[in-house]
DNA sequence: CACTATCCATAATA
DNA sequence: TATTATGGATAGTG
């Protein structure tokens, strides 16, 4: 009479990539929704300004947005411009960018807005 | 004699902006990273290409892109032009992007890149 | 076909 | 160590 467990729970994957078709599409999209709590969580309780894109398996776009597209994507583009009213931030763009290709990229404090270019 | 609890586990916080400056930036500093570890993630199993870019509460701006930052924004501003091999993504641009002010945005299954057709 | 949703047990994390 | 995110299996949407 042992009650078989419904399902096995949760279970640890390997960092590398996942080869049947349909387990990526189903892992994506579970993944891509915790990447999209987590960013809200951020700019709720952080305040923060926030723009991810990502292109899934099947090629497909899918993006998230704090406050506005335009806001995030102008500041990722012209570092001079203004973003909202929380982020006066500094500058950074493409080509400040360290490109540690593959690799996690930070842009740890630009000191300042060359106002023009470096 | 009740053994104490080490620790209060994890503790469970409003989704409402953290007060303390301290409090705040700390939280933003681990969950950033957790962030990047699960657009890692996405990357390595599922094989994506993502940008994610973000402004802390002090202002700094950080990111974390694959391939790399030029072939990300350059698709988000130009659906033309090609991406990484695993990515000959669909058109999306800041324009096409549904604004929906502070909310997840999502842009469901673009048509067609006007090049590559499916 | 390309995801998205639901259950439950458990890995991951705050 | 309490709270979440998510794997595996399966079902549903467009």
């Amino acid at each position: 009479m042992d009650k078989e467990k419904k399902t096995a729970g949760r279970q640890s994957i390997p960092l590398e990539r996942i080869e049947g078709p349909e387990d990526r599409y189903t892992t994506f999209s579970k993944r891509r929704s915790g990447l999209y709590k987590k960013a809200n969580n951020l700019v709720e309780e952080c305040g923060v300004d926030i723009g991810i894109a990502l292109f899934s398996p099947a090629v497909n776009p899918f993006s998230f947005f704090h406050p506005t597209p335009n806001l995030i994507l102008d500041h990722v583009e012209n570092p001079n411009i203004e973003l909202s009213e929380s982020t006066k931030l500094a500058a950074y763009a493409r080509n400040n960018v360290n490109q540690t290709n593959n690799t996690i990229n930070e842009i740890v404090s630009q000191p300042e807005i060359p106002s023009s270019g470096s």
